[in-house]
DNA sequence: ACCCCAAGTTGACGTTGTGAACATGGCGTG
DNA sequence: CACGCCATGTTCACAACGTCAACTTGGGGT
């Protein structure tokens, strides 16, 4: 009697949102281990056995708490993109990618739970560029990274045959750097040198990726 | 009757390190969730609860075998180490620093298992730099690390003070681009595909972190 | 030779994931 | 408009897990 959602089932009204919601309060309150069968259907209010009509797996529920939480990512990284101020060109491309990654390690430090959700267990990762990870726009978060280097490619700063490497270069850097931040040694620090450290990162990688590009450019101009 | 471990306990001869022996055996051969403590107790032959005397938790097992998983990454390093044939100077320091990189996405790519207990846990990642996790030449994974980027500050390839940071950007690049590979879209991909964009990443970080001092001179001599 | 306490065992409890059998009620068909 | 079907949800059950409390055992220091 509410939600407009595809699907209405039968007597409880869409139990299998309510699942994931439920899973997703779960992990974000408690962490990634709390995300039980009976923990969601216990806070759904349904009988522990109730998620095996709409999930054929624990892991099944899993992957589905993680595509909400890719969703979630992408739509922090799309708002980090809209609060880019340079109006075109080059600076505005260049500050969208940056955005991309800054996104990528707020998210994961301001919600390290639902992060390790979406993107430590076994299954979400995989579906990061898959359509269900989508945020309001439609895109995944592995494709707004793509858009933010073709984008790049567009103005002439990157080779296009070069954006799927320096997909991976940027993505694997910026994980990997929410990886440390989240359960590493840098977990220990105080956010302010995170969020320090995150910005000199990202602006490192894209220098490097952007740079090899311009370095070459450069130089071959000379010899 | 046979170790020469530091305290040998009284009725089982060094069950501690038998149970550490038994969850990484576990690990390896079907995962890290079947790291538990029944199923070490009963590999190793003892009442389940027999763990309670060397363990408080579980969750000290899981790090007791995430520090020997580490162990075994050290040790992975080192042989790549070794394998460096250029003999001296620059070249030489350069090939040691890809050899950490390759060594560690090697490891984690031959064992994604072990190298999920060490490095993914809620744990494991912390103790990358304590020494408990350190191979044959007393050395933890962080450690070579931060000597081979030093080794580059000891012929002028890199400013000291740029090492500690170096060292985040590698990590993470190198950490991040394990994380694709195993559980992200890269886990597709065939070996060798692998293995290459493997290669070609660390040539480019180390590219990076070398080059943005490099180029820096380079251009400065220009101007 | 003895006794103490570390090391290991037994038994139990609550929690989890999951299967099989059963109940219910909304929707399509007659 | 009534009926019966099948998707949806429930009940009962079981094995495995982590962990606690109370016990047994036997090797080493006095």
């Amino acid at each position: 009697m509410d939600e407009a959602s595809p699907a209405r089932p039968y007597h409880h009204g869409n139990l299998r949102s309510a699942l994931v919601e439920a899973g997703y309060a779960l992990a974000v309150e408690q962490g990634p281990e709390a995300l039980t069968l009976r923990g969601a259907t216990r806070r759904a209010g349904v009988s522990p056995t109730a998620a095996y009509r709409h999930f054929t797996d624990l892991d099944q529920l899993r992957t589905a708490v993680g595509i909400r939480a890719l969703q979630a990512l992408a739509a922090t990284i799309e708002q980090h993109q809209s609060a880019v101020t340079a109006l075109a060109g080059l600076p505005r491309r260049r500050a969208l990618l940056e955005a991309v990654g800054t996104g990528y390690i707020a998210f994961a430090l301001d919600h390290p739970h639902v992060f390790r959700v979406g993107l430590f267990g076994l299954l979400g990762m995989q579906h990061a560029e898959l359509p269900e990870g989508a945020g309001q726009t439609g895109r995944t978060p592995f494709q707004l990274l793509t858009d933010a280097l073709t984008g790049l490619a567009d103005v002439g700063a990157l080779e296009r045959d070069a954006v799927s490497s320096a997909a991976i270069h940027c993505w694997s850097s910026v994980h990997g750097f929410a990886s440390l931040a989240i359960l590493g040694p840098l977990s220990g620090q105080p956010r302010e040198v995170q969020d320090a450290l995150a910005q000199r990162l990202v602006r490192d990688v894209v220098d490097g990726v952007l740079g090899a590009h311009a370095v070459r450019n450069r130089l071959g101009a000379w010899h």
